[in-house]
DNA sequence: GCTTGAAGTTGACGTAGCGGCAACATCTAC
DNA sequence: GTAGATGTTGCCGCTACGTCAACTTCAAGC
């Protein structure tokens, strides 16, 4: 007894195009074509059909799921199934870090936050920074630098978000009141960027001279902290290098 | 300050392909494009960028990125990320199911089983009689089975895997010795396949009759039960309606 | 001014797994 | 003989780009 292809479409629930398909890649040959071109299936055909829609609905791709199943009574499928568990388990942590994600982005919309990635950095994958991070750094200074996020205790967190735009405005007044680079009040500013600075790496006196020339001559870094006032980029730049100067070691 | 595509990519962690895909779809268009061609990005598009590729990291689509974008500042927003939400959750959820469905069928695979559906049953998608099940009895008859299922002992479960090839196996040898269907053995046990069709659903008495005969008339379950031997199923047919006669209410 | 290399451009094809046409052939029933 | 169901073979479409190919343009060095 042969079935046709409307036939096996329906008793398994899948529909005729893609039987059509299988056949096409190879995946399921009909027991019989017939000269006018019609598909027939026998029981053997509806077995294997079978095990590929098990497959399949195991998340295989329909490349594997051929392969398995030539090798099904051999260690390979074992090895092949074994390692799309370890995707799926993988998968299923990545979705899971995502939900966080997503929740953080909400609540953060919802208290009218801008959908930028430092709001919403916990967990995330793409750093906007990171790439150009590794290509200006190297790996090594941004893995270790990482590395020292995950000892971050939540003030750590909390000083991280929110001290750079603090000193910014600080400076800001500062020096809209005229006040030299040296004097103490912008110092102490100084010294509290210099601590989140250090959250993330520790500068040494040339390093950190670099940076706040870095932020001078890096348009993104310059309007960031300006904010359209390019003299108050140099400004900090300037304090920065009595900064270092006067309190780091080489 | 004009950003080249190739300076954006480096900065951003993209390629330039991806930014002119961007560019082709309508999602990021850049700030000039000189009349060579060449397309310069400012700040603005630098920031929006990052927003496309923290909500596309969050795994929407791109379509639902530029929409989700456009919206940012209404309620639309944050409907769009928490129906996304939900559908991570979901998607989380059957992961884990499928995860637990691979170890199943690698344990099976180990022991030397086939890979049939009916021995990885347990938390299976693809039920390949379910569809023709929907089709030939109705969603009801179908749910009301699965609602049933549901309320399985262990015990059950093991009876509902085991019994029938031992009813079909017990048959054949009786056949064989040439005892009429009336016989107690033979009734005994069809018995056990009328409790074991009950953990499904309750055939009344000519239900019970119709499905001895759909045995005999379905090349399938024809094949399945008798393996080549037909008259096998036509004496199972047989003492089905001699069991739903004598015990079976209307 | 010429050459060279880097960086840019626009197509166009390929990916996975089919869905959904169109245009045509064949089968079954009345 | 004709209609309606069922089949066939293309071919385009979908996502989010990767990966050529074939050119053009730009900046730098001789």
């Amino acid at each position: 007894m042969a079935w046709s292809i409307a036939e096996v479409a329906r008793s398994s629930g899948v529909t005729s195009r893609t039987l059509r398909h299988y056949h096409s890649i190879g995946l399921l040959v009909p027991a019989r074509v017939a000269p006018n071109g019609r598909r027939y299936y026998e029981q053997e055909q509806l077995l294997r059909l079978q095990q590929i829609l098990l497959l399949r609905d195991l998340g295989l791709s329909l490349d594997v799921v051929g392969e398995v199943i030539a090798h099904r009574d051999e260690q390979d499928a074992i090895e092949v199934l074994a390692k799309h568990k370890e995707w799926l388990v993988k998968e299923q942590l990545r979705l899971g870090r995502l939900v966080q994600t997503v929740d953080a982005t909400i609540d953060n919309l919802k208290r009218g936050g801008e959908m930028s990635p430092e709001n919403v950095f916990e967990g995330f994958e793409h750093n906007p920074y990171e790439a150009e991070a590794r290509e200006r750094w190297g790996d090594e200074a941004v893995d270790a630098s990482y590395e020292r996020m995950r000892g971050w205790t939540e003030a750590d967190a909390e000083k991280a978000r929110t001290a750079y735009p603090k000193v910014h405005q600080g400076l800001a007044a500062l020096k809209a009141e005229g006040v030299a680079v040296t004097d103490l009040s912008v110092q102490e500013l100084i010294q509290l960027h210099y601590e989140v600075t250090s959250l993330f790496w520790t500068p040494t006196r040339e390093a950190y001279k670099g940076l706040g020339q870095m932020y001078v001559d890096d348009e993104r870094f310059r309007q960031n902290i300006g904010n359209g006032d390019d003299a108050l980029v140099e400004y900090l730049r300037d304090a920065m290098t009595v900064y270092a100067d006067s309190k780091l070691d080489d």
